[in-house]
DNA sequence: AATGAAAATACAAGTTT
DNA sequence: AAACTTGTATTTTCATT
């Protein structure tokens, strides 16, 4: 699919403040509402829109600490990497997970309430994981930035 | 803030789908819309609720690339610090900033378009800044598991 | 792109706990 | 007092033209 200057316009919009209403984008890009939700509908339909989601505050929901957790497998059959990645995304604290390039094979973004917790999910959680070799964890200091919105 | 078992549910449905009307949270939560929408300014007057936002296919948009960028500052004085963070919130090709323990002291999520973009926003952006003593980048080869929703 | 019916939101007034 | 329900004006959505 191929993207005019509205469409990666109206995108960045959206990413913004995705509970604006047709009106109010339809003033910011000298459309009509019509041809605005026009637009939407065929993003969403493409899938280019996954969806739309609340961002929510993690330090008031009690949800603060990050911990960037680098797993290394004991072997890299296709049996191995199937299962543990079928396993990972169970794990309602890992919000993210990638597999990567370098001395780790995965990186996970683990989200918890504080170091008692990331103990616990250590412990029971994600030690108790078939194939897991060894693991590395970063610990957030300090979140600088954290933005969900792409340029185009 | 104190949250019941009615604001956590609806935290967990914004997130899933912000998009939802008051009339469908009201069935799941089996009260009024009035109710609802209550409960959901509320959440959004007391922060709780940072905004909504549009997910995007990475892919589709043509910037499924991410790098981790480990970054270490070649001084920790407050001025050097203050700086790098300052500077870095302003690149839209880093998504996330971490301050954090360990070998490094930031990780930075980077989004780009491909490996070519990346060395450019490597060697035109980052390497530019200042205080920067050395980097280590980790690429990502596959996405596992990509979730914004949290769990309460 | 404009129209207009249907639906959703915003909000007032009154009720329950 | 806080949270709920009902009722309604306004605004938005969205199919039809």
């Amino acid at each position: 699919m191929i993207f005019d200057t509205v469409d990666k316009i109206l995108l960045e919009l959206l990413q913004k403040d995705a509970k604006q209403t047709t009106k109010a984008l339809s003033m910011q890009l000298n459309l009509s509402k019509t041809a605005v939700y026009e637009r939407i509908k065929k993003l969403e339909k493409e899938g280019v829109i996954k969806g739309y989601t609340a961002i929510l505050d993690k330090k008031k929901i009690n949800k603060s600490f990050v911990v960037f957790c680098h797993v290394r497998l004991v072997q890299h059959t296709k049996e191995h990497i199937v299962s543990f990645e079928q396993e990972v995304k169970k794990l309602q604290e890992v919000l993210e997970c990638y597999h990567v390039s370098g001395d780790y094979d995965y990186i996970l973004k683990v989200n918890v309430e504080g170091m008692v917790a990331y103990r616990e999910f250590m412990t029971t959680k994600l030690t108790s994981l078939k194939h897991i070799g060894s693991t590395h964890s970063i610990f957030m200091i300090e979140e600088v930035k954290n933005t969900t919105v792409v340029k185009l």
